[in-house]
DNA sequence: TCTGGGGTCCTAGGACCC
DNA sequence: TCTGGGGTCCTAGGACCC
């Protein structure tokens, strides 16, 4: 904890949701769910007006229809917010050199390490000037956005900083003065602490701790005993208030995978070799994008019953070799009974190194083997579902306002026509197809 | 026909080494 | 022949976060 209020914490409001109704604007005002719309799909962010029907993250998407049926539910586009993130971290690095991004719409600033060149206001890390200093921050960010607000805590550690930016959603700007930080927790439930889950909160529960002043009570060694060493220690301080975690620019990645859960239960083996094949070549592409190789590699399975099973094989040395991450994959995959159906399969590398193994005796690489193209069973490719991103031969960009009875309407509607037109075709019209934002590598520059 | 996708960190047991 | 102790690496599972 420092001696002042220094660290910044930013949120989003509702970034994903307000990403598109900035792009909409007939959603504007409206409840709009972003996430997966197939049969199970689970919401990713929900607008404020959609959270008033009590639709809420990580709720399957079914749930979210029955409690919010009029929303707008969309499949996301991902350039779009991470252009838009970008914008919000460059703004924020323009401020400090210490900006820890924690996923695209939230990060902590030290203003500690202020560039007092640019923002000489910073030299006085007072309440007035900080809080003077972040409501300048909301509108900025507001600005470089096109009109998103953020809502953002000021405290004396990264945690209090955390727990002040959610006080006041959205747009709101809490400081916490130092001093006054154990006063505000004691009254809050202990899920306010970060690694404080369901499983936990359930543990503190049945020894009859609810809120942080419950667990001020515990002694160290009896938090160890219940939650285990690591768990135990980050409590007690915590409880406390104690963090003295600082903001940290660069954090290097540990881990790339992926990963997915289909529509109806694969029980074809060759099939799941073929995913798990399709999608070693994405890990790969996405390791040799970043020059990065690892050892490890980890399949993911998820059976019908929701029992996850991991396996994995470390080499002797890094790859970054498609054809090798999919053969061991493959392998992994075989010694596993699958013959009850799996959801979800996944490929993973970790164990990563920033250097690639160079070709040390010039045998050739697995890499010209011939990888086979994959039919991705999705049936709900032309499933038109509101919302959805499309592109027509002649209009351009649209997205679907409705369907049924083989029609499909489409708004073609952008931040400049917002009162673009409306047409309806066939829905197995040729010229009519799902857009499919770029992935990443995909992407200019 | 409940339950995403991308991650991080911790725990615990076994192998292996000195 | 009845059993150490520490350290590191690997594997599997689980909690948690956004």
């Amino acid at each position: 904890m420092r001696a002042v209020a220094s660290v910044l914490h930013l949120d989003l409001d509702a970034f994903f949701a307000a990403v598109e109704q900035r792009d909409k604007p007939s959603l504007r005002g409206k409840p709009v769910v972003v996430g997966g719309v197939g049969g199970r799909g689970v919401v990713s962010t929900a607008s404020y007006e959609a959270r008033r029907y009590g639709v809420r993250s990580a709720m399957s998407t079914r749930e979210a229809r029955a409690r919010c049926p009029h929303a707008a539910f969309l499949t996301g586009r991902f350039h779009a917010y991470r252009d838009t993130s970008e914008r919000v971290m460059a703004l924020l690095r323009s401020v400090s050199p210490l900006v820890e991004p924690l996923s695209l719409d939230e990060a902590f600033v030290d203003l500690a390490a202020a560039d007092r060149a640019t923002y000489p206001q910073l030299a006085d890390l007072s309440v007035p000037s900080v809080t003077a200093f972040a409501e300048h921050l909301r509108a900025r960010v507001e600005e470089v956005t096109g009109g998103l607000t953020a809502s953002v805590g000021v405290a004396s550690s990264k945690f209090l900083a955390k727990v002040a930016s959610d006080l006041d959603k959205p747009d709101g700007l809490v400081v916490v003065p130092r001093g006054t930080e154990r006063d505000l927790l004691r009254p809050m439930s202990v899920t306010v602490i970060p690694g404080v889950g369901p499983a936990t909160t359930e543990r503190l529960r049945r020894v009859g701790v609810h809120t942080v002043a419950d667990l001020e009570t515990l002694s160290e060694d009896e938090l160890v005993r219940l939650l285990g060493n690591a768990n135990g220690h980050w409590l007690h301080q915590l409880a406390q208030a104690q963090d003295d975690r600082p903001v940290v620019a660069e954090r290097e990645a540990k881990s790339v995978s992926v990963e997915g859960t289909y529509d109806h239960d694969l029980t074809d083996r060759v099939l799941m070799e073929q995913l798990l094949t399709r999608q070693a070549v994405d890990v790969a592409r996405r390791l040799r994008k970043a020059g990065l190789s690892g050892r490890t590699v980890t399949i993911k399975v998820r059976l019908h019953d929701f029992t996850t099973l991991n396996r994995s094989t470390t080499l002797a040395s890094p790859t970054d070799a498609p054809a090798t991450i999919a053969r061991l994959a493959r392998t992994l995959l075989a010694d596993l009974d699958t013959s009850g159906g799996v959801r979800l399969l996944g490929v993973g590398v970790s164990g990563l190194a920033d250097w690639v193994q160079e070709d040390l005796f010039g045998e050739t690489t697995e890499d010209e083997e011939e990888l086979p193209d994959v039919e991705v069973p999705h049936h709900s490719r032309r499933a038109w579902a509101p919302g959805m991103d499309v592109e027509h031969a002649e209009m351009g960009r649209g997205w679907v306002w409705g369907s049924g009875r083989g029609v499909v309407t489409v708004r073609f509607e952008t931040a400049e026509t917002p009162a673009g037109p409306v047409r309806s075709y066939a829905e197995d019209d040729p010229d009519l197809t799902v857009w499919r934002p770029p992935t990443p590598e995909e992407e200019p520059g």
